[in-house]
This record gives C-alpha cells, structure tokens and sequence, in this order.
DNA sequence: CTGAAAGCGCTTACAG
DNA sequence: CTGAAAGCGCTTACAG
C-alpha cells in the first residue's frame, strides 16, 4: 500500500515550498514555466491527488451538489437522478444523494447533513409528507444559511428559490380534453400521489377540462397500490368509466391490468393517459400513451440552473415551467381512428 | 442571511476556549457536566453545525461511500442503489454516487475523485467494458491505495476484494431444467449484456443444463434493443424454440412483446424467464417469472460489508454469494399445468 | 520567480 | 477541569 502524497513531501523531494509547489500544479504565472513542469512531473510520477477535504476547506467550495429525493423508484425519479448526475459529471460535480421516502423528518434530516458545508447547493423533490403539512422550517433555514436551493417537480411556490416544474395542469387539461376528442364520456383522474404540488395541478386541469363540457368531475385518489383493483373495479362498471387520466406511471400501468384482466379492451372500452415517460408503459401491452414529463429534462436544467446561481447570488429566483405534450402510443385511440368507428 | 457559526465564534461568546468548546460538544469526560451543557445549549441556540470538511481532515474519515454503477436505469441497478442508501442512511453514511455508463473510461474517472480523499470507502459494481477488455488497473490503483472496495454482482475474482454476488450459474441452471421439466425442448439463452461476469455465469450454468441432456445449447447475443425484434424473430421460428432465458429484465420484456405481436402464446407456446426482479416484469401481462436478483439486499451487504472492512483492514476478503431463487408467474408452465397438458 | 506565514474549522495530545 | 499549541493538507496575500 503506497503512502499517500501529499504537497509537504513533494516539496520535500523537489527541494521547493510547499507554496511553490501548490502554484505550480494550479498553473499559476507566477511559476516559470520550467519550474511547472518539474513539478507536474514529480506530481505524475507519484499519483499525486490533492486532498478535496482540505482543498473544499481552504477554499470554501465542494465541487459538490446534494441531491434529495421522496423516492428512487419510479422511473420518474430515476430518470431525473440520470439527468442530474451526468449533467453535473460534465461540469465537473459530484453528487450527494439521500432519499426521503416522502417523510419530512428524512427530508430534515438530509438536510442537516448538507448544512455541515458538504455540498455547495441543494436540488430537491419534496416528500410527499411535506406537501401535504406544508411544514416548511427545515427548507427555510436553507434558504437562511445561504445553501442555494433548487426545486423540481414537486416545488413550493411560499418559498422564493429557483424551480423548474412541467406545466402539469395546462398538460392534464389537454390529456383531459384528447380523450373526449376521442369520443370518450365518463373521465375519471386517478392518483396515488395526492396532495403532492404535482397531483393537486394535475387535478384542477382535469376538472377545468370536464368543467368545459359540463361534465362531473370524478377523482379517485387510491393510498395503497394493494387495493387498487378492488378499489378501481367498482367505480369503473358504476360510472361505466371510459377514460382515465393517471397520476403516475404505475397507477397507469395497474389500471390497463385492471381492466384486461376483467374483460375490457384498452383503448377501445376505456382509453388509458399516464404521466412520467418511463420504461414501463413504454413496454407494456399495449404501450402506454403518457404525459411526458420530461425527467431528464429537469434533472439536467436544475443543475444547470444550480450552477448558475453559485456563480451569480444576487439575481432573482428563476421558475422554470418546461412545456410538455403527450407521447401517443396504444392505449388510447387516434381520433383518426376514432372518427372511422363512428 | 445567518452568518456560519463557528466553533472560534461560540468559544468567544462563551468565554471558553475553541478547544474547551469542541471536548464540550463531543461529550468529553474531560470538561464538567456544567460547562458540558452550556456549551450545548448555546450551540443548539445558533444552529451550531460542525463543519463536515474540517472534521474529516482531521479525523481522516468522511462517513461517506462512494458507489460507482454502471447504469442508473435498469431496475436492478436502480433498487440495488435504494438497498445502498437506506442502510448506509441508517448507519450514518453518506454516499456519493456515480454512473460508469459501461465505459471503462468514465469508471476510471469516477475512481479517480474518490482518490482524494472524499469517501472512507467504495462500493462498485463493473461497467460491461472493464469486464469485456479486462482493464483492470485503476481498480489495483484504488486497493493500493488502501481504500476499501466492495464489489457487487458484476465482480471481479481477479481483484483481492470482498464482493457481493448470487449464484448465477447455479440459478441459470436451475432455470433452464425447470423449463425443460415443463415441457420446454428447444431453450434458448438470450443476453444483452454480454461477456460480463454475470453473463459468463448464466450462460454456463445454462449450457450445463443443456448437456445433461445432451441438447445443443443456442446462445443469442442480441447488441442492441433498437434490432431486437428482428433479431430473435427468425431465431424464435427456425429453431422451433419454446424456452427462453433471458438475462436481463428488458430482454424478457421485449421477448414477451416479439412473441405476443408475433402469434405466440406464453407461456403456452414460449416459456419466458428473465432476471432481475423489477416492477416491468411484475407488472407485465403475463407477468415474467424470473429469478430474484436480490438487488436490495445486494445493495445492503456490499454496506455492511463495507462498514465492517472499514473496522478491519487486516482480515482476508469475503466473497459473499447469496443463494437464491425463481419467483415463478405467468410467463412459464407449472410443472403441474404441464403434466395436465399431456 | 520563490518562500514564509497565516488561516480554513476542526481535534487531540500535552501542560497546568 | 480548562486552555495553548500543533497539525490535518491545502491556498493565497505578502515579502523578498
């Protein structure tokens, strides 16, 4: 096991300052050129890589972003993790990631972690608890430290930080609207996730589009995955269901189940709109059209977003809204198709 | 803005000294009960957080792991990640993560940050290039080093190492005589990701299978999902094959979706078993029959195990290989079914 | 062009 | 029981 160099011994085995040698690795003009190259050499030679402890102390940056997130499982959120973590490779970050399980004391308790100067910023989803409690102190004393913050997907509009979000209620409007088009009568929205920001959008899109055709809004919101087709069964021959708009993948995924396995057609007795464009739906059968919701988009923007604000503190916080559009595939019909069966 | 207290900054307002503070704080014998909890009061008043750099330049420890994978998306990776987190979470553990995405050159590059110092220890699972080219250098520069190094499922016997693995031989085995004893002649074993370790392994315990009853063994390397139909479709037919095993959880999907689009029933006409137990094989209809994997408890061990090393240097490597199992579903025959079926 | 000194925020032997 | 001093491995103003 080789001893780790450091630059005390290789300014011992140049014969130079411990000084000399720093500028000389960090390419300073003050060192001439010749005494550079030495030191690189020697550097090389011996593997030598500095500490990051001492190099994020001395100079009061990490190169490292923390990451929280409610849950690493939905492909949403393991997309987003994609794009976060090579959009942050490329520009040289490494990346801390904890995972909150939707509870607001894991979400704290992450956090108090990064507020030791361990990380330079924070990109964060919010715990589903958080949403609902709207209990807030834990981010606020963020925001106080100085750690830049930046939302994304489940954000909060009461604290002022950067975000980047889809339009989910302009996009749940037009799923909404499509299915209708496409000659689909009793729409119901169905969500696992509610109280979330991004359900409660989700939502109110839905009920502005049925509001439109003076249809009765219908919201099914399921707690447990364990329940969901005795809880689903029901409500689709008591309303004679014929079009649903999921609140996530898996729900969508679970509801085409559902209703094959107990004789219904997809899409042609009930059309079936999902959101997160994961690996899922896109394989299933038939395949899923899905709101997309563009997870490596906003993994990487917040990064990108993040990056920005360590460089420029002053500027005012940035919402970004990407827009999005449904990704049609097998589980809904064309309204070319829809208009022939007319 | 609150200013970062410091430990300097509570001595001066306690009229202590910084060392009196810090023995104070880490609950020292040394300094008096009184002083003990004053310390403490104040500190808990100014949101006092020690600061993580410093700590570990002293302490030359950081309670952070570095976890290099190859890939984030598929789901075997994506829950290994979760057994990760939530058990070095528990034990107090950071972790900073990194994707390879197969390439030998991004592994090297990821080993490389965690060369200075960042992470008390590693948890790696190989990127397909190092396994194909045998690269193994950087890796020997980590174990020279003395950082410890946990490999899981994608390990390496060529490295003194502990590591984490299941019995894929053993299992792939097992795998192919059930599908043979339910009525299954023609098998055939289908990778995508070939020439790693865990490829080798199933596909050799699948041969062994074969030779048993002396059935000529047909291995179908498929390079890219974009070619897949059109790939094992004229196999599928030309072989008359009735059995697949498929190494990972896509290619079984994707088996299953070819062979349905195709006219075949399953598991009537074509037994399907893949690996990794993820949500798109649970989820699918027919549901995948598969062998588990064991992510998170992949995840967990390659932790503890890590965390014990980290206690003691000196002890041999453990090679860890855990037993596992078939959860049999929809996509195979039970052996019952098809002695009815006769 | 090179080096001595101070300091980032801690911990810990050592002295009193 | 408390504190002064050294040091972890760096960087950077300052002096020469």
């Amino acid at each position: 096991m080789e001893q780790k160099v450091t630059l005390k011994e290789l300014a011992r085995l140049l014969n130079l300052s411990v000084s000399t040698v720093s500028k000389a690795l960090n390419d300073s003009s003050e060192i001439s050129a010749q005494t550079r190259s030495r030191v690189k050499q020697l550097a090389l030679l011996n593997n030598y890589v500095p500490n990051g402890m001492a190099q994020s102390l001395k100079n009061n940056k990490t190169k490292t972003i923390g990451v929280v997130i409610p849950n690493i499982l939905p492909s949403f959120f393991t997309k987003a993790l994609h794009g976060i973590e090579s959009t942050a490779a490329k520009a040289g970050y490494k990346i801390i990631i904890c995972i909150s399980n939707e509870s607001t004391e894991k979400e704290e308790e992450s956090l108090r972690t990064f507020l030791s100067g361990r990380v330079d910023g924070i990109i964060l989803s919010l715990a589903k608890e958080t949403q609902q409690t709207k209990k807030l102190d834990h981010l606020k004393r963020i925001i106080d430290y100085g750690i830049p913050l930046v939302f994304f997907d489940r954000i909060s509009d009461e604290l002022s930080c950067d975000s980047i979000s889809i339009d989910d209620k302009k996009i749940a409007e037009k799923a909404t609207d499509e299915m209708h088009q496409t000659g689909c009568r009793n729409i119901i929205y169905l969500s696992t996730i509610f109280d979330t920001s991004v359900d409660l959008q989700r939502q109110n899109g839905y009920t502005i589009s049925q509001a439109k055709r003076r249809a009765e809004p219908y919201i099914l919101h399921i707690k447990d995955y364990a329940v969901f087709q005795e809880r689903l069964l029901p409500v689709i021959s008591e309303k004679c269901v014929d079009g649903i708009l999921a609140a996530d993948e898996l729900s969508a995924i679970l509801t085409m189940r559902t209703a094959i396995k107990n004789g219904y057609k997809i899409p042609e007795d009930i059309s079936v709109i999902g959101f997160t464009n994961g690996f899922m739906g896109e394989h299933f059968l038939p395949s899923l059209s899905t709101v997309n919701q563009h997870a490596e988009e906003q993994g990487k923007m917040a990064v990108e977003t993040l990056i920005s604000r360590l460089k420029d503190e002053n500027t005012d916080p940035v919402k970004h809204v990407l827009d999005t559009a449904i990704i049609h595939r097998e589980s809904t019909r064309t309204p070319v198709s829809f208009l022939k069966n007319v």
